[in-house]
RNA sequence: UCCUCAGUAGCUCAGUUGGUCAGAGCGGCGGACUGUUAAUCCGUAGGUCGUAAGUUCGAGCCUUACCUGGGGAGCCA
């Protein structure tokens, strides 16, 4: 006999027919004669329950179903007698494919803390809330890749080992293949990568957005999607050492394309979410955040604020609220400013863009005022920036004297360079934070709870 | 990296000014109950009090260092 998943058998209406469904015990209840069995498998949040005459199995095989062991039933989907379930599942044959000592199973039937659950990393699928989260993580991954092919971009695989370090965007990991008890050394004691694996000093990538430049200009609209390395020593609920990146990458976009496409796609994902977790969804809108739900549609159906830097600096300079950091033209905005112009000011989304060139990347186009560069951030409440992008400088000239006066090691971005030299054109795009995304959308508040085995700090358990 | 809070049973925690302070609930185990829903009821076993020094007649409690975790900040996505 095939196996049928939960998620099917519970919106069956083939009352009375055989099936055989295959999971791991969440909880077992009963007495003597009696006993009910929730069973969950990961297609869906909710458990079937299987109902169990004790008489007609062995009593031993019956104590070996505790919480955690995997089973095979073999019965008849019938019609509930109790309530909280429409349909359950008369056993008439049940294999023990694995049991689980109930004495040391970390999972109990009540409720964990998330901290528990962190260092149960390995077996913490197997609850509600990771099995929701993980669910709409893998929807979201889905609805990315779906969003960017019906729009016509095609997914580029940028490299993960890179041999430029030319982002800025935090320290980087090494790689290297050299023996760490005896590196060696030039004449002047620097390390000799000479002998090493590619024979020069190599990193793991930290944005594969200059590499996707190179795609954009030449196939239109790309996208990443991949891990990305920080080896910043970032202890905090929104950061890991390893996480997923979308950075798309369009050419003939203007920085107004971008926040257009930007908010457009944001949304999609949104709606997605809402269209095909909504089981997730409502689980977590109940145990996780209340007004989770209230929060996504009303991102959904509202508009993002669109302002200049210069312009929330008056805002945030005008209001009477008094700074731990002070406001100011030309100096990077804060949480707290950032915060209260998301939630307090507005109350929605913001989209800032046109900021100082001195606090932003060199590859971003320089305004005619000779002070601000086309960038945007993409503010969203209890996540801070969630999008980061702007209009790429495309005028050789110009990319080439601000390479120099950031002092950017100049040689090894003669490829980048030669994209402005042939052909270039004006482009445009942005990065989104995989793992940020899904704190927004599940209601879930560090991001070590939403990216399966999460890395940071100290910690590269599992 | 900085600030701050915490670390006591498998889990979540209580533990008063240093002197019955080794405790509770849940979970586990044993038992009761013919349909349960975080089942209920009765009984029972679990702990070098994060680690290491120190103060003291005496430390879960005070001091110092370190480790781990939470929250906030910085860096950023």
């Amino acid at each position: 006999m095939k196996r049928t998943k939960i998620k099917e058998l519970l919106t069956s209406t083939k009352t009375g027919s055989e099936i055989l469904v295959k999971g791991w015990v969440r909880t077992k209840r009963g007495n003597r004669n009696i006993a009910f069995i929730a069973l969950n498998d990961g297609s869906t949040i909710n458990n079937i329950q299987v109902v169990v005459d004790a008489v007609k199995f062995d009593e031993n095989l019956l104590k070996d179903i505790t919480t955690g062991s995997c089973i095979a039933v073999k019965g008849k989907l019938v019609e509930s007698q109790g309530q909280g379930q429409h349909v359950e599942v008369d056993a008439s044959e049940i294999e023990l494919y694995g049991k689980s000592d109930a004495e040391s199973y970390p999972l109990q039937k009540k409720g964990h803390s998330m901290e528990f659950l962190r260092e149960n990393a390995h077996l913490r699928f197997r609850t509600n809330t990771f099995g929701a989260v993980f669910r709409i993580r893998h929807a979201m991954a889905y609805a990315i890749h779906k969003y960017f092919n019906d729009k016509g971009f095609y997914y580029l695989h940028t490299p993960i080992i890179t041999g430029s370090d030319c982002e800025g965007a935090g320290e980087m990991f090494h790689v290297t293949t050299l023996d760490l008890k005896n590196i060696p050394r030039n004449d002047d004691g620097n390390i000799d990568f000479k002998t090493d694996f590619y024979g020069k000093e190599t990193h793991l990538t930290v944005s594969g957005q200059l590499e996707g430049e190179l795609g954009a200009l030449a196939l239109g609209e790309i996208y990443t999607f991949g891990p990305t390395f920080r080896a910043e020593n970032s202890n905090t609920p929104r950061h890991l050492s390893e996480f997923w990146m979308i950075e798309p990458e369009m050419a003939f976009y203007n920085l107004d394309d971008n926040m257009d496409l930007a908010e457009e796609f944001v949304k999609y994902l949104i709606k997605y979410a809402l269209e095909n977790c909504r089981e997730d969804l409502e689980f977590l809108n109940n145990m996780i955040e209340k007004g989770l739900l209230e929060r996504l549609n009303f991102v959904l159906n509202n508009e993002f604020i669109r302002m200049t830097y210069t312009e929330a600096v008056s805002i945030l300079t005008g209001s009477s609220r008094k700074w731990e950091y002070p406001v100011g033209w030309g100096r990077d905005l804060q949480a707290e400013h950032e915060r209260y112009l998301v939630e307090e000011h507005f109350k929605r989304p913001v989209i800032l863009t046109d900021y100082p060139k001195e606090i932003k990347a060199f590859y971003m186009k320089q305004n005619d005022d000779g002070k601000t560069v086309r960038a945007m951030d993409v503010l969203f409440p209890g996540i801070g920036e969630i999008i980061g992008g702007s209009q790429r400088e495309e005028n050789y000239d110009k990319l080439l004297s601000r390479i120099r006066e950031m002092k950017m090691p100049e040689k090894d971005l003669w490829w980048y360079l030669d994209t402005r030299k042939f052909g270039t054109a004006p482009h445009s795009g942005f990065g989104l934070g995989f793992e940020r995304l899904i704190l927004f959308v599940t209601g879930m508040s560090n991001i070590r709870d939403v990216i399966p085995f999460p890395r940071t700090p100290k910690n590269a358990e599992f």
